[in-house]
DNA sequence: GCAAATCTTAAAATTACTTTCAAAACTTTA
DNA sequence: TAAAGTTTTGAAAGTAATTTTAAGATTTGC
């Protein structure tokens, strides 16, 4: 199991709880909370919601994963990978990753930053998909 | 009160709570619920949380003003104005308007954007302020 | 295998947000 | 300008999201 690694890179127990919020967020993409405790708690039954927020919150720390806020929804999890965007379909909810590098956006341009030194770029485009687009 | 005329472009009653809102928003720039609340209690003793959440998402009906959602923050909310992205400080919590327009950023690439019909481009450059920097 | 460090869990606590409902404040309409 | 209708306010109760605590269980490095 390659997930038992990538926690120990992390520094960070490979707990069978937590290799499995791994393979749940590798496998949806981009998760919530909830969505992750109704799928977990099928595998473990007596996991607590704790447990989640705990988890979630250390794997952050180490970036082995990513909050991801979109406007008017619940917040999403997803594990790091390399930098993207995303678009959200604000009729079905949809959350789809895009390949456009935030920060090479930035980069051939010189902005006024008003002084930040920037470690991220955080970038949701809302609309509409296209399945949506149909009806 | 130019906040009053506001309000009756976006067809919402000009009740002195909402003004109050919208001064305090204008003001600060960005805004939490709960900095809202702190503020607005000493004008209006008895104003209540359900009040300043109803009034929230009345004004974000109509647009007048946006909710702002930030990894690792508590929302924030702004008035409406042109486009624009934010910085925030991750040591400090500051939030910052810069004067990078988001979809004109998109236009002039064309992103694959998986068909979706963008309405909407949310940017959030998280790092460290000129201040926290000295420290 | 053992000890140290870390993790899991239930339960309670806290914080965030929403709904309900009656009263008050506004707007119509005639 | 009074009655009727509509919207807003705010208290209270309700739900949802997240954190804390403390005790027992597991993982890891040696």
């Amino acid at each position: 199991m390659k997930y038992q690694e990538l926690l120990k890179q992390h520094r960070l127990k490979a707990t069978p709880q937590r290799m499995a919020i791994i393979e749940l967020m590798y496998n949806a993409g981009h998760i919530t909370i909830e969505e992750l405790y109704q799928s977990i708690v099928k595998k473990f039954a007596s996991i607590s919601l704790a447990t989640l927020y705990k988890n979630i919150h250390s794997m952050m720390d180490v970036s082995l994963i990513r909050e991801v806020k979109v406007p008017g929804y619940k917040t999403k999890y997803e594990i790091e990978k390399s930098e993207h965007a995303h678009v959200m379909c604000t009729s079905c909810g949809e959350l789809k990753d895009i390949s456009l590098n935030p920060s090479s956006l930035l980069e051939n341009r010189q902005f006024d930053l008003a002084g930040y030194k920037a470690d991220d770029v955080a970038i949701v485009i809302s609309g509409i998909c296209p399945n949506c687009q149909k009806k």
